[in-house]
DNA sequence: CGAGTCTTTGATGCATATCAAGCTTAGTGG
DNA sequence: CCACTAAGCTTGATATGCATCAAAGACTCG
């Protein structure tokens, strides 16, 4: 076990976390310096498709380094729905209630850290590391607004606006990430995983992707994604003046 | 302006926060007498159908002390979602990103009262009050399962599970502010707004409250309403390991 | 080269939306 | 007290978006 600050050449575990947060507000170098302190544990590698069970009890929360991970519930009958995405740089919590929480699945290959002393840091030291704390609390804030958009589109979008409107808000995630550039982003889902991610069916799917194909808004390929026409796309995600903008500012 | 420790037959304005917290974990009279120390400002009423504006900058928040209120957004062409309900007891926060977020409405008559200063002493001061910071963050926990489970209605139920799922969880949630019992609850939703939350048509709706009825699990009408066969609809919510007993423990 | 996992295509059916109208209730003013 | 109105509820007819079923291509990997 290795401490993060002895990492040279190799990516940093943090780096994400860092570039997201720095997207949100300005962090500094002492803000930087604090979020690689507090991840010091040994990370944890998981192959593609492994159940990641969270622990409740003890409020477990842990740092994405690498690859993506689902957040959902499997129905008695087979169903099955994500509720949400957790990307590099996000932390998963434990939500840790009751019974039978969320489910945590891993889309890919994954790597994550311990962020439990991270979590606690950001809660508990009120005045200190301000710059750091307004960045993790704009963060915070925006998931929630995804999980507001998540409602709304499986509520009141149709297929069509649905995919839109999904691969706008990934491609906004990825710009903050620094991996996604001029609307090509890395898309590592099967038209399973996107269909359990829409409400939709594996085959409606692949048709309503076809259709964003045909009128050139969206070059789909498991793997690598472009979307080819940005404004194009928000038209038919029928974004106007819901939810803000999803076409990422220059920060 | 009087302070809330004057109030004395009337009913206290933090009484259902003061229940909520309570039914989640035990407070305390200190933990008490936080919360109510922590309410200073004036009331403040609106109509049924206001719309109430957030102001993000700030991040205020805000107490409900009385009535229903929804949090959503609206279309362009007049599509509506409703993303959450917030009832007596609950904290609305600001979301506060960005540009055009979630819009707020009062669904009866509301009071609410200024909860920056309470928000702020559950976020800020590490070690003390510990009993209450308990209670406040299971309630948060619950708060973001019930968003969860909100998708997941949308997303995977059909229109008869979902109402049935809806249903459930309004129950649980006033069966802890003690306003619910028996699975007789209060109701002041019209069968529009319930469409709207849903996500659903109005003449749907109306439809599968009939089906309800006919099978003898709820008796809906305009404010008052009947849950007469608590585990049939469980059943019928297809509530089978996901996301949490809707039936509510005693506490 | 075979086996599994993904994607694509076509055919059919159902759940839910939409449209249109009548009905019920509560409130309002003459 | 009785029109009159407006909001909500109910019902029927029709349309459609999406699910489901089934099977056949593509790809990937050992």
């Amino acid at each position: 076990m290795k401490n993060q600050s002895d990492i040279g050449l190799e990516a940093r575990l943090t780096a994400p976390l860092e570039r997201m947060l720095a997207s949100f507000a300005p962090v500094g170098i002492e803000g930087t310096a604090l979020i690689r302190s507090s991840f010091t544990s040994a990370p944890q590698q998981q192959p593609s498709g492994a159940a990641i069970p969270m622990d409740p009890e003890r409020n477990q929360a842990r740092l994405v380094a690498s690859g993506w991970i689902a957040r959902g519930a499997m129905l008695n009958d087979g169903r099955r729905q994500i509720v949400g995405l957790s990307l590099p740089g996000d932390v998963i919590v434990a939500s840790g209630s009751v019974d039978a929480d969320l489910q945590v699945w891993a889309l890919t290959e994954i790597v994550t850290v311990d962020a439990t002393a991270f979590w606690t840091m950001l809660s508990e030291p009120g005045a200190l590391a301000s710059p750091l704390k307004e960045a993790w609390r704009r963060c915070r804030t925006a998931e929630r607004l995804r999980m507001a958009r998540q409602v709304i589109r499986l509520g009141r979008l149709n297929a069509y606006e649905r995919t839109a409107h999904l691969l706008l808000e990934l491609h906004e995630r990825q710009v903050r990430l620094g991996s996604a550039r001029n609307g090509a982003l890395h898309l590592p889902l099967t038209q399973d995983v996107l269909a359990d991610i829409l409400g939709l069916s594996a085959v409606h799917m692949n048709r309503t992707l076809q259709q964003l194909r045909r009128n050139v808004l969206v070059d789909y390929r498991t793997g690598r994604t472009v979307l080819q026409d940005l404004p194009g796309l928000v038209q038919a995600a029928n974004l106007s003046a819901v939810c803000g903008p999803l076409i990422p500012a220059p920060f």
